[in-house]
DNA sequence: GCCAAATTTGAGCGATCACTCAAAGGTGAC
DNA sequence: GTCACCTTTGAGTGATCGCTCAAATTTGGC
């Protein structure tokens, strides 16, 4: 019984993403989603609810995806900390992507919503917090087997390189070259490798 | 002759910038301006034209400000180098500002505005390029002193750099407490000064 | 064929958006 | 005092904002 939604929740989510994170939260009008989406006003609001809610729910499968290209450099990798080290590598290649679609929504997000919608900033802030959970955890297994040493703070470590990550994001939404990009990528890349013990 | 304007348009301008600062472009309604400034409309559109020419200016004057915060540190130390190096240090003291104005303008608005407004992206991003300029021209001194080793290539450590500074900025807003603020501009810093020559 | 449930539709809601302009108010020259 | 000049004032502009809801549409069960 009842009649089926024609569109695909998962394709509407990530077309609203691409917008929101072209635009911005706030620069992004339901007009531009209706068009974005194929839906009109009361197909959105029956499916997502509110803006509000349509931007948290890409703004999760955004941090999914993000959280999920991290671990599985860190899976690929001899160790997992080498993983990491592959990761950083790996942002030169958002070269590739348009200008707009360089930095990650969690970051733009913080930066834009300071104070209007509180649940809205918790929910990017918590995505953070979990990237750097998740860093700090590979760097305690790092330094517990002896790849990095005891001197290493883990916790410390991982709000370096979260910096390192978002520093290069906003730099890469300035619009540099792939070559430039690559260079200091693999110039961050190379600053985490020069903290493993030497016989490692 | 003629009436004077009760107001200071530099005070102006600093409030605005502070309003624009928490509450990002899109984010604030020329209400709020009316309110932050004291002015009613017709003023604020005789003395700064519209919405977006109060924005560019408030931006304007905080990169000013900026720029004459690093160049400070630049001449008040032993070398130019250790100028920047300091001024890294003190990005520790953003924790003593509240969260919405750690972050800089600049940067701020590059990823806010994509393409909705061109000329404010590009007055946001020039000022970007203006700051990497002055840090490769720094490096590059840096260099001919023989403070940096030949093998150092000032334009990609000035990117380099620049990720340290927007990056940390982007984490400072997250709220992140005095301490570890301190420590982590600390380890940026220090990882500047491993850069130079053993001898220098 | 008909009903009940779930969905889309899209005109239109009140609120707010950035902005304008005729009127009123202040000021210095003479 | 008067006038020319510049300012502030603030109600009000049309456009757009996020959002609603009664009606129409599509489905499966019987």
């Amino acid at each position: 019984m009842t009649r089926q939604a024609p569109y695909n929740r998962d394709h509407a989510l990530e077309a609203a993403l691409t917008l929101f994170w072209r635009k911005g939260y706030h620069g992004t009008s339901l007009k531009d989603l209706e068009a974005a989406l194929n839906m009109k006003p009361g197909s959105i609001y029956a499916a997502f609810k509110s803006k509000s809610d349509l931007f948290r729910a890409s703004l999760d499968q955004h941090a999914a995806l993000n959280l999920g290209l991290l671990s599985g450099c860190v899976a690929a990798a001899p160790t997992p900390y080498l993983g990491v080290v592959d990761f950083i590598r790996q942002l030169g290649n958002l070269a590739e992507r348009p200008t707009g679609l360089r930095a990650c929504m969690a970051m733009k997000t913080v930066l834009e919503i300071t104070d209007t919608d509180p649940e809205l900033r918790a929910a990017a802030l918590e995505q953070l917090d979990k990237a750097e959970t998740y860093l700090t955890a590979v760097f305690e297994d790092a330094r517990a087997t002896d790849e990095l040493p005891e001197t290493v703070e883990p916790a410390r470590l991982a709000a370096r390189v979260q910096i390192y990550i978002l520093g290069f994001k906003v730099n890469a939404t300035r619009g540099g070259g792939n070559d430039s990009l690559r260079a200091v990528a693999d110039d961050l890349a190379d600053e985490l490798l020069r903290l493993r013990r030497a016989d490692a």
